[in-house]
RNA sequence: GGCGCUGUAGCCAAGUGGUAAGGCAGAGGUCUGCAAAACCUCCAUUCGCCGGUUCGAAUCCGGCCAGCGCCUCCA
């Protein structure tokens, strides 16, 4: 399997080899459930999924671990700081596990629109307390961590690698970088493993150190090594997570004496106006909004062609492109589908080399680190070979492999056809009958030239949502996505 | 201030040394009662700007301009 990956670790493209040959263990940090979702969530979702899948795809075995985050982050390096969620809880008068709960499930419903498989762990930070607690007591008998005020830190100076993951050179980093110093810190670089929790502080577990929580970066450190184990494959998410949350990560993981995250892969933001949506900002579009107006399979898709590592700049003329670009190889499609009824015996020359091509540039394309832009422009290329085949009434067999083509490259390893769409056309028999007789009529108004009344109920059925296309073989329709 | 990324047609977007994928939009054509769908043809001598290296650069190097990201919670 010569699939390359783009490592961060390396700043360079490395040939993906499992720690254990036929498996694969992959780590992505999930979404802070302290709101509702927006696009930019959905990207890195989107990414490892095909990841997932294409590994899939060649046979391996894949654990894959997405986290939420239900407690744990400040919202600022104050003694006095304030638990994000918590800080939502009392806007909203909920008990925090309430408002983890709300938006976490609008995270899932929103991840599950688009198509992405349900990971094999969702690990909840909440869950894993005595784990975090663990690797912290780990940390400061080895003398990599210290406690203070019933506050435990992480102490950077006591490992040289931390920095190695984003390039950092922290003896350069001076004036301007916002680095708030807290008294108790003895440097401060170091971070939290542990915060004490004030009084009024409703989230908060016993420790070994009084009532607390757990710091910003332990529990994904805790949670993969627990379910993916030492030196384990991949470890991915966001770009804005490099620094410091997964730098974090690494220095707790291996100061305290484990193998980590060997692939570091790291998708790019989505833009709205030319700037990185946040909800910090306000500038975003809820994955609920886009999901309800657009069919999620073309949000899908829109992410799909532009490569992870690139920004993607969303825009509402970029997304009618891809909607009309996803149509096309959606109608083709069901196309295939349709005639492999009443297909003849053979195979098609024109067709059967077109798949060969795409098959080996589709592949090409996602081994040389996941280009998905070229593995979706590689069904493109096929598209008009395809139409024309459909149009010479290819042979089942060729229709066969082209229906195998879509099922397990275009839904498969990119998700992109579920079988809600293809289905959509059908709506049961009682939809079927009725616009069929509608259909029926209007063949017969066109027969007798009466074009006012066949185009009254072809724009009538247009404004439902049903599209009526002529064909040789009479009147086709289908319900538009 | 430090680190890093990006700048390719009207819009989106691949392409990291060999002479510009693909999508959308647009134009023309075939087909059609008209459409739609589909197919065919056209649509960047040029890749932010200026230098340099090279037989050859969008691709490498230097400078400049513009935009973005990280350095703080963040997908």
């Amino acid at each position: 399997m010569p699939l390359q990956l783009y490592n961060t670790l390396t700043r360079q493209k490395e040939l993906f080899v499992p720690a254990t040959p036929g498996y694969a263990g992959i780590y992505v940090c999930g979404p802070t459930v302290y709101g509702d979702p927006h696009l930019g969530h959905a990207r890195g979702p989107v990414v490892f999924d095909v990841l997932r899948r294409w590994l899939l795809h060649q046979g391996l075995q894949v654990r894959y671990v997405r986290n939420i985050t239900d407690v744990g982050h400040l919202t600022d390096d104050a003694d006095e700081g304030e638990d994000k969620i918590l800080r939502r809880a009392k806007l909203e008068r909920l008990e925090p596990m309430e408002v983890a709960e709300k938006y976490m499930w609008a995270y899932f419903d929103a991840i599950d629109d688009l198509n992405v498989l349900r990971p094999s762990i969702s690990p909840r930070a909440a869950g894993h307390i005595p784990e975090q607690i663990e690797l912290t007591q780990a940390l400061i008998e080895k003398g990599h961590a210290y406690e203070k005020n019933g506050s435990v830190y992480f102490r950077v100076s006591s490992w040289p690698e931390y920095g190695k993951l984003s390039g950092r050179n922290f003896e350069e980093q001076e004036a301007g970088a916002r680095v708030a110093v807290r008294e108790e810190k003895e440097d401060p670089r170091d971070f939290a493993l542990w915060k004490a929790a004030d009084p009024e502080h409703i989230m908060r577990w016993n420790s070994p150190w009084g009532e607390g929580f757990p710091g910003w970066h332990i529990e994904c450190s805790a949670m993969s090594l627990k379910y993916l184990g030492e030196g384990f494959d991949i470890h991915g998410g966001g770009i804005d997570l490099q620094f410091p949350h997964h730098e974090c990560e690494i220095a707790q993981a291996e100061a305290a004496g484990h193998a980590f995250a060997r692939y570091w892969v790291h998708h790019n933001h989505v833009l709205l106006n030319g700037e990185k949506m946040a909800k910090s900002t306000g500038n975003l579009v809820l994955l609920h909004d886009l999901l309800s107006q657009n069919e999620p399979m073309v949000v899908r898709f829109y992410l799909l062609q532009s490569h992870y590592r690139s920004v993607l700049d969303f825009t509402d003329t970029g997304l009618e492109a891809a909607r009309n670009g996803y149509l096309r190889l959606l109608n083709a499609y069901r196309e295939v589908r349709r005639q492999l009824h009443s297909a003849q015996p053979g195979k098609h020359a024109a067709l059967e080399k077109a798949l060969d091509k795409l098959e080996a540039d589709f592949s090409q394309a996602l081994y040389d680190d996941l280009n998905t832009s070229q593995a979706i422009a590689a069904f493109f290329v096929f598209l008009p070979e395809l139409n024309k085949a459909l149009a010479d009434k290819a042979g089942k067999e060729s229709l066969e492999r082209a229906q195998k083509a879509f099922a397990e490259l275009g839904e498969g390893v990119l998700g992109l056809f579920p079988a809600r769409v293809l289905e959509a056309q059908l709506g049961g028999n009682l939809l079927d009958g009725l616009i069929r007789l509608l259909l029926e009529l209007r063949e017969r108004a066109r027969q007798e030239k009466n074009f006012a009344l066949s185009d009254q109920i072809r724009n009538r059925l247009t404004d439902l949502g049903v599209v009526v296309e002529d064909t040789k073989e009479g009147p086709k329709w289908k319900v538009e996505v």
